[in-house]
This record gives C-alpha cells, sequence and structure tokens, in this order.
DNA sequence: CCTTTTATCGGACGATCGTACGGTATCATG
DNA sequence: CATGATACCGTACGATCGTCCGATAAAAGG
C-alpha cells in the first residue's frame, strides 16, 4: 500500500501542478493508476489528506533535485548562484509539467484559510529561510556587500524564478528563463 | 439587464481573485446577488462566458485604478516610478481580496489550452507591453542609462509585483511591499 | 490447512455542478 | 387598454464530485 500510495501521490503532484491542488479529482487520479475511485480514496481517507501527501511529495522532489546537487558547492556566492542556476534548469526542463508547484499551490491557497493554506504558508517560509540563509552565508563570506538585505534580495530570488516558470508556461518562450537569469545575477551583482 | 450583468461581473471578479476562475459557480454567485441561478446563468450563456467576462472586468479596472491616475505624470522615470507606487498601492490596499487577478488567473491557467489560457495570454502581453513601452519611454528620457534592457526590467516589475501580492496574502505581512517597493526601485536604479 | 490481515473492488448515497426550457411578472409602446 | 418585449423565476436533467461500506481475493502467519 505504501508504495501504491506514493505511486499515487506522484501521480497527484504532476496533474496538480497543471490543475492546481483544487482541480485534483479522486476519480480521474485513479483511472490513471489503473485502479478504482474507492480504492485511490482509501489510500489518503479524505481528498484534504491527498492535497497535503501532494504538497509534500512536490516538495521532497523539489529538495532532491534543486537542493541536493549543489549542497556540495563553496558556501556562499557560488553555491547560491549554483541554486538558483538549478532552481531555473528545473523548470526549464520541465521537470513539473504545469510549471512551479509552490507557486501555484500558493497562488491557489493565500487568501483561502484552511489547513492547505497553513501547509502552504509554512513551506514557503521555510524556503524563504533557506533563501535568506544562503544570501546571508554569501554575505558572511565576503562574497556580496555586507549592506545587503537578505529578506529583499530572498524575495527578489523567488519573485523571479516563479515570474520565469508562469512565464514560460504561459507564452512557450525559452527567452523567459535567460531573461531571469539575468535578473538573478543582477539582484546578486556584488556592488 | 446590462446593469445587472456588470454588478454580477464585478462580484466575480472578487470571488475569482479568491477562489480561481475555475472556482466560480453559478449558483454561489447568485445567491450573492439575491438571485437565481438560471437568471445569472442566461446573462452569459454559459460558465465560460462568464469567466472571459470577469477577465474583461478585472483588467478594466486595473486599468482605471493603476495606469488612470498616472497617465499625467511626467512620461519618463517619474510616471514609471509612479505607476508602480500605485500598483503596489493597489494591492496593499486589498482592492482585491484575494489578491491580484492576472497573477492568480495566469497560474491558473497558463498550462491548460482553451480560451481562457489564450485571453489571459493576451493580456499578460498587452501588459508587459506597457511596462517596456515605459521603460523605453524612460530611457528615451535619458532617466534610465541607454543599454538598460527594457524587457528585462518589465520582467522583473512585473516579477516583484506579483510576489508582493501573493507575498502579502499568504504571510499577511504588510512589510512585503516595502520590500517590493524597495526592490522595484533596485531594479531602476540608474547605474 | 485454517485463520487473520490487508489491498482492492463494486456499488451506492447525497450534494453540487453547468445547462436547458417554459412560465410569469413588469413595463414600454402603440 | 391591448400587446409585445424583457428580465427574471421555477424546475428539471444528466454528469461528476467526495464519501462510505460491505464484499472479495490474495497474502501472511500460526
Amino acid at each position: 500500500m505504501a508504495e501504491t500510495r506514493s505511486e499515487v501521490t506522484q501521480a497527484a503532484v504532476e496533474r496538480a501542478s497543471v490543475e492546481g491542488l483544487e482541480g485534483l479529482t479522486i476519480g480521474r487520479l485513479a483511472d490513471e493508476a489503473r485502479m478504482r475511485k474507492s480504492s485511490v480514496f482509501s489510500l489518503f481517507g479524505s481528498k484534504q489528506e491527498l492535497q497535503l501527501a501532494a504538497l509534500e511529495g512536490a516538495v521532497e522532489q523539489f529538495t532532491d533535485e534543486v537542493w541536493g546537487p549543489v549542497a556540495g558547492e563553496r558556501p556562499g556566492l557560488p553555491r547560491l548562484l549554483a541554486l538558483c542556476d538549478r532552481w531555473l534548469a528545473y523548470h526549464e526542463r520541465g521537470a513539473m509539467p504545469g510549471g512551479c508547484f509552490l507557486t501555484t499551490a500558493t497562488v491557489e491557497y493565500d487568501a483561502r484559510p484552511g489547513p492547505l493554506r497553513d501547509a502552504v504558508a509554512r513551506t514557503m517560509q521555510r524556503w524563504f529561510g533557506v533563501l535568506e540563509r544562503e544570501v546571508a552565508t554569501a554575505i558572511e563570506a565576503g562574497d556580496l556587500p555586507a549592506d545587503t538585505n537578505e529578506r529583499d534580495v530572498a524575495f527578489q530570488l523567488n519573485a523571479l524564478a516563479a515570474a520565469a516558470s508562469y512565464g514560460f508556461q504561459l507564452s512557450r518562450d525559452p527567452e523567459v528563463f535567460a531573461v531571469a537569469r539575468r535578473s538573478m545575477r543582477t539582484a546578486l551583482a556584488p556592488g
């Protein structure tokens, strides 16, 4: 069951990146997995649990594919730049068929109270924490000016990556990633 | 009928900013307008027409409240800065209960083919055109360096405004607007 | 070999959705 | 006053949704 559940969860992640977590339906997910609606339902107990599992799965995948490969870089600006590149490449190669999962979930639930919104908010806050710490490390390493505002830079990087994702999804113009990459470099320009 | 239709459309705009255009339902909209489902339906003919009307209404409102008041400013950086301020203020004062309508619609339909996606893409493209022209005007006025990339700057401004909107919706921390405003100033820093 | 557990299935439920269509009340016009 | 248009209502339809529950078959454990 654990295996089946994680397979269905993975399918849910991909679908949700396209149609949103609210757009998920247990029936269509069951069709895709060649199972019955009642079987998929019993794997999660409720639609909300399925949505939460999808969110968790998406974060796990993102962490593995973006953070994992750059963790070995030299702490400071090199690691931060590698992270940004990996981040954009993740979206550029279409790892998520509908674009950035977390952005989709954020925009979907930012004004809708409930467990989903809370989970998304916690995830987002954690991610901003990672970015800010990464910027702080670059400052300590002397790679960025001492008066760099960590929060501002983290906000900018996240805004640019998200915009690259939905901008590409909408226009299908790969050039937006070049625009985003240049913009990130500018935001991280020392001086 | 035209009056009734525009009232319902306005209500649809606000609801859609919270629950998305796909989350709109004719029945709940009818309750809100103290009408019957069939009446609201007959005003639009289909749900899709309702969604398209909501998109059009949102754009109209945004144009009136953001672009209108700054059109009189001196063309160049002053007008562009005024536009950015008005833009952020629009979201900061909660003109849209669920945050930026166009961002919500973009993220919702960017990976879903159909008339809605096409309409959103056209709207977004038009908006980017406005921003790029505005940047170009500032360059011509000598307010920005001649080698400024209009597309990059327009992309950055839009990314920052959108991120400010959903960041605020999610965290309810007004500070994000200050962060966004500083970030916009940085993106427009001459030199 | 029998029993218990476990995963999946089949079918049903009430609710809500978009859509359709004929009826009704209001009101301007001749 | 009669007539026609107009705006809204009442009701119904088929589809799909999340959820629940009992059956079933396979696997596991004694």
